[in-house]
DNA sequence: CAAATATCAGCTCCACTGAAATAA
DNA sequence: CTTATTTCAGTGGAGCTGATATTT
């Protein structure tokens, strides 16, 4: 007994790009309970940043908060050992991110997960399929969002 | 100098979703500041309530949280004028959560928006191309999450 | 009486902002 | 003086648990 508009909102890109979303950050939630407690947006700051290393400012931007709130999320998983701030050689100003060994093994967990999760993908659609949805979406997501990565 | 690691996690379905998932809600988001105030929260039960209505119970099922979460989530909406409880004919516990006028309006320009950014991404990529990326998403995302909708 | 629906009250954590301090 | 970062204080969002009323 479902409406029309309905149909509509169900069938929107955005409503199953959200869906498919949504499933893995409850799958990588419950991974990282096992491992080390993190919150969403400590995790946020764990995948804008990079293994070569990060300032504050460069994740503050990425993820579209302030500077003081990355400041405060980059302390607390400092905290849990994850990252490191390093003196950055080029900027006594600054300082640099980086991952612990701790910090990177998550890191390699998810893509551990992703890796998993794209075979099973892949197994049920087919892995042409799957990378024409990679490439598309990764086009689609350039072009909305030119400066992100 | 990108690690190759970091190419990977670049490279992954999740992530490519999670950014075009990112902008729409950034776009949502300002639209909806003009229009009526609207937290996250609040946006997603919109989002899952039907036009024929539902119940609390069901709400809070497909929102994941407990059933106070979502009668609280409600009730603020109710309060904006969004959503109207009626009690459900079918049960004398029951209450039944339907649109009003108002809050159908936002339903409607929410679909308004989504048929235009998917005109502006035809327009960038092909109808043929972005129909072949819904159809194969939202079979990835019932793989996923069959009970989800 | 037992089960289901919903709400109220109190509490905690999370995330963010603005202002101000420090250092290069 | 400008820039990068950090700390402090405060705010509001969002969720949970426990208790309660009501209906089936």
């Amino acid at each position: 007994m479902t409406d029309l508009i309905d149909e509509q909102r169900r069938n929107a890109l955005g409503r199953q790009a959200a869906r498919l979303v949504a499933c893995i950050e409850k799958d990588l939630a419950a991974q990282q309970t096992v491992d080390v407690d993190i919150t969403p947006a400590q995790k946020a700051v764990l995948i804008q940043l990079e293994t070569t290393g990060n300032r504050i400012t460069t994740l503050a931007q990425r993820l579209g908060t302030s500077k003081q709130a990355a400041s405060k999320l980059v302390q607390e998983i400092e905290n849990k050992g994850l990252v490191v701030r390093l003196p950055d050689p080029e900027d006594g100003r600054a300082s640099v991110i980086q991952f612990t060994d701790k910090g990177r093994a998550i890191v390699d967990t998810t893509v551990s997960y992703f890796e998993e999760l794209e075979r099973q993908i892949a197994a049920e659609i087919g892995h042409e399929d799957l990378a024409l949805v990679k490439a598309k979406l990764k086009r689609i997501a350039d072009f909305l969002d030119p400066h992100g990565f």
